[in-house]
DNA sequence: CGTTTTCCCATGTTATCCCATGATGTCCCG
DNA sequence: CGGGACATCATGGGATAACATGGGAAAACG
């Protein structure tokens, strides 16, 4: 399999280990790397996961900037100095630091959900309510799917 | 793990010993070398630090420079002039020189901070700070990696 | 010689390895 | 079609190794 797909809720055991989903694992271990990259999304309280790959391609863009200006730093000391490389053990299993499970809140369990080429982690309280805001809103956003159909794609989702 | 990545604050013991994080360590006797390079920063009270590729790096681009340009010479005196090869003693540690020191203004702790190629290093409070800052401007800044990139966007989208 | 640096060892904490268990799912064969 | 053998997976626990940190002793230095 190569993209992050699905949603899990595992539980945190006594020593803070998780299991990642063994489907994600395997995404992780087909590009190269027993284990993932996260780091806290700075737009809500959850965190961001990914294969080696994404993590790679964020390097490679921050190494097209000067190597001492300011923007650069500044960058890569949130997408790089916040993140962490988390191997998985010989059972799959993975700690997510400290700081990143106060950020989303998180404390015996986890909601894993994929979203292609990335994936999430949420405290599954938490995500039940942004799945609830979610779902309501796109009733209202729904005319933008359609006003947008013509136009050129922009950024986002996969 | 071939870069810095992640965020670690240790002490200095009465000695001036600090540890530098195991997997700065590895990095950089991934590269050849059991110590890393550090110099102080000319854009802030910080720290810069790496393995021996990217100090090489900081040769070659120096060597693009007019040798006897003033810019040349006082980026050169700074960036080797200033620099110290901090070789780690059979527990890992490192002894950061007084000069360093006193430009970071640390005294009794230190934060590292991967930022990929190369690393800083922090008075904790200080680091603080700028985090504080670089995390408002990242959205904008953003926008940089954004236009280079090949890539989805960095951010998470949502 | 006294000061600083380097090496070695001790300790508590944390992470990692290894094995066990139960639950679920899959596959094969009757 | 059904049932049982087997594999996969999440989860738990004990033992072991890695790490940050502190201190003492030997070695280097001026």
């Amino acid at each position: 399999m190569e993209s992050f797909r699905g949603r899990f809720t595992n539980k945190i055991d006594a020593k803070g280990r998780v299991s990642l989903p063994a489907k994600f694992r395997s995404v992780a271990i087909a590009q190269g790397l027993s284990g993932v990259v996260c780091f806290p999304s700075f737009q809500g309280a959850f965190i961001e996961g990914s294969g080696p790959r994404f993590a790679e391609n964020i390097d490679r863009m921050l190494q097209r900037l000067d190597p001492f200006s300011p923007e650069r730093d500044m960058l890569a000391s949130v997408l790089i100095g916040d993140s962490a490389e988390l191997m998985f053990d010989s059972d799959g299993r993975i700690i997510l630091p400290e700081e990143l499970r106060a950020h989303a809140g998180i404390t015996d369990e986890a909601t894993f959900v994929g979203l292609g080429e990335k994936f999430q982690i949420w405290e599954p309280k938490a995500f039940e309510a942004f799945r609830a805001e979610a779902l309501e809103k796109a009733r209202a956003y729904g005319d933008l799917l359609k006003s947008t159909a013509t136009l050129p794609p922009v950024g986002g989702a996969q």
